[in-house]
DNA sequence: TGATTTTGTTCTGGTCAAGAACAAAATAGG
DNA sequence: CCTATTTTGTTCTTGACCAGAACAAAATCA
């Protein structure tokens, strides 16, 4: 395969740097700068990068000549002084984000600001099968691409995939609602595209998401609990990054033990937190009585409460329908989780709804490639 | 204070970067790598840096200059060619590590490369107040240092509290076993001692002493599980570093829900894992039933297997009462875990009994100081 | 003893960011 | 309308750093 996941490997940490390294970090830290903001004057990237004036020119530069950033003239600003230059991530380069779920797959042309393009639903009568799905989906894209300037270049692909995904080599390990076993689905889609592909968790890309653009936007501490058909599954953002663990498993927060029951979850497993909130309870029980919600909530609030014990974090979401609970019982939910949350993480700490809607999971997956292009700029888009 | 616990702020991340930080950072890499062997040639940092053999000289020169590092000649090596010289973190340099609990506090003086030098025990037949065990703390460096030679120079203070403890200016928030509130020791022990302070949690210390010199060495993610008489608590190791979360109380383990039950932790809390395997069942049980000790099991089991499916770690380790149980029962507390955790994140997952023994949390507390030096070489050595 | 191998040191060259000097482009005030 | 002021972009110089080459040093091997 041409790529695999951004490797994050430790011993990095330890090794030598030299000046190309250096070059290559701040052209990154501009890029992230402006994925943050829709678009910076070159003098706010100086102040936020700390970087010399002159030294932000010339990595402008550069940045421009590789494409990936865009320089518009100065807006009306009613300032003194020169007006300075209105820096954008340029709109020549996308990504394409997949959400791959039993009954549709979406297909969606995303920008490297993050915003939709252009979007193709695939849907599937029957569950997809990896062969099959790839094929629908390279003609997607093809698709896609057709209605698109010639002069658009693709960074990559990211795929979301309801289940255990291996991110060094993007194998699908096990995805129980689609009943896919151990697929080498990165390397399939590599082939049939010649695009670099980045898979995912659903709903660990919900989590990225939600960080990057939704309710999550400038914490670095957020745990993040998405409840849908597939079951209960999360995300942790920790310093910023999403919490991927050995091997990228991390994050099942569906699956933490809550209570002596023996009812069991979607895995077999019994007692845990997706075992013990099924959606059909949760649907049926909207008209239900208050009995069945105080419970409900008790038992999110229990989970919540222990993760805010074990992850102490600035922020918690919820999503699916957890944020439905949520709305529906805000405060017995919060009121239910606190009492067992210590008083020193209680402090500070939020309980939301997550905020963004179906497009959540699709930019998530397409924030893969797009960190991937902006953690290595100039590696990235030689290949381009 | 003089300093804080280290600033690993996530703006940092977008930051530029200049030409003294890529020094600093190849200082801190050879620093790191000496840390982590006890003693390197020259031409291993070499290979193991990735740096060329004409900058390693220079770093080495100036590692030496600030008398950080000292090179001995070169051993009986029946190797071909000039042999590499002996490179290792010096002895000149120090730090204290101090462990607080309820009836004893221990003072030792560690070397950089994690070795008890000397040490002393302070009896506190009442619970420790913040004031007089400051003033032992104080004595006893002075003693210590008395019997050391006199160019020994002292790096700074880490310190273990048997509580809640923000890392960002080193306030004990609550110990409840020392019945301490909102004590700002950091600050007070940095005036009594004239001395950088630094502040962590004794389970949190103790993941970090696993990590650095113990049974999770060479592990980046590791969940770290420990009982003592104040409780449970744990730590947990995502990408080599302590997980600390917004304001560094992460790691409360012992406080995850897992059961029904009516019972209550220290904490006042019911149905936690603290709550559910308090020490003095454990110790009554050891001739207990059978049924009680696997019932214990069970318990522990359903924790590991919600770390397991939480965090993805490479190793989970047990210490405290908690080794003792899987000492007892190894392989039904694995089996019973093992029904719960999911099929990857199971595959390569350790679980061992933790390695270090009592001088374990003050290896952890002597690890503060001593990563906060080779973290920032130059700025640290100016001060000392 | 001399050739070989490996390592430490020194010197040179290329790259990088910072800072100074200058040019450009706006506003404010007469 | 013109000029001072302010802010920003560009260019050039300077200093710091690492890489690589050349050379010296210190061991083994024949």
């Amino acid at each position: 395969m041409k790529t695999s996941a951004p490797k994050v490997s430790v011993t990095s940490q330890t090794l030598g740097r030299n000046n190309d390294q250096v070059r290559e970090h701040n052209l990154a830290a501009i890029l992230r700068l402006l994925s943050q903001s829709k678009s910076l004057t070159r003098s706010e990237l100086v102040e936020l990068s700390g970087l010399n004036r002159s030294t932000i020119s010339v990595l402008m530069t550069e940045l421009q000549a590789l494409g990936l950033v865009s320089e518009t003239s100065p807006d009306e600003t009613p300032n003194k002084g020169r007006p300075s230059f209105v820096a954008s991530l340029s709109n020549e380069v996308a990504v394409f984000g997949v959400n791959i779920e039993s009954s549709f797959t979406d297909v969606c042309l995303v920008s490297l600001r993050g915003e939709i393009i252009a979007s193709h639903r695939i849907t599937t009568p029957e569950l997809p099968a990896p062969e099959g799905i790839i094929e629908q989906i390279k003609n997607a894209i093809s698709g896609l691409m057709s209605a698109q300037s010639s002069t658009l270049r693709i960074a990559g692909i990211g795929v979301a995939v309801p289940g255990q995904v291996r991110v060094a080599d993007g194998q699908v390990r096990l995805a129980p609602h689609l009943q896919w076993v151990e697929v080498p689905f990165a390397s399939m889609l590599e082939a049939a595209t010649e695009l670099p592909v980045f898979l995912g968790n659903n709903a660990s890309l919900g989590a990225t998401a939600e960080h990057a653009f939704g309710a999550a936007k400038g914490y670095e501490e957020v745990v993040y609990l998405y409840g849908g058909t597939s079951g209960i599954g999360g995300g942790v953002i920790v310093r910023g990054e999403l919490l991927r663990g050995a091997a990228g498993y991390a994050g099942e927060l569906g699956h933490v033990v809550l209570s002596d029951s023996s009812r069991e979850d979607y895995s077999g497993f019994h007692g845990t937190l997706e075992a013990a909130l099924d959606r059909s309870d949760v649907d049926g029980s909207t008209k239900g009585s208050t009995e069945a919600l105080e419970n409900q909530c008790r038992l999110l609030a229990a989970a919540i409460s222990s993760f805010a014990n074990i992850f102490n974090p600035e922020i918690i979401l919820l999503g699916g329908f957890l944020g439905s609970i949520f709305d529906q019982a805000e405060e017995m939910v919060t009121g239910f989780a606190l009492e067992r949350i210590l008083g020193a993480p209680a402090e500070n700490l939020k309980i939301l709804r997550a905020e963004l809607g179906s497009t959540q999971i699709i930019k998530g997956a397409a924030g893969l490639p797009i960190s991937a292009l902006i953690q290595a700029p100039k590696a990235s888009s030689a290949v381009l």
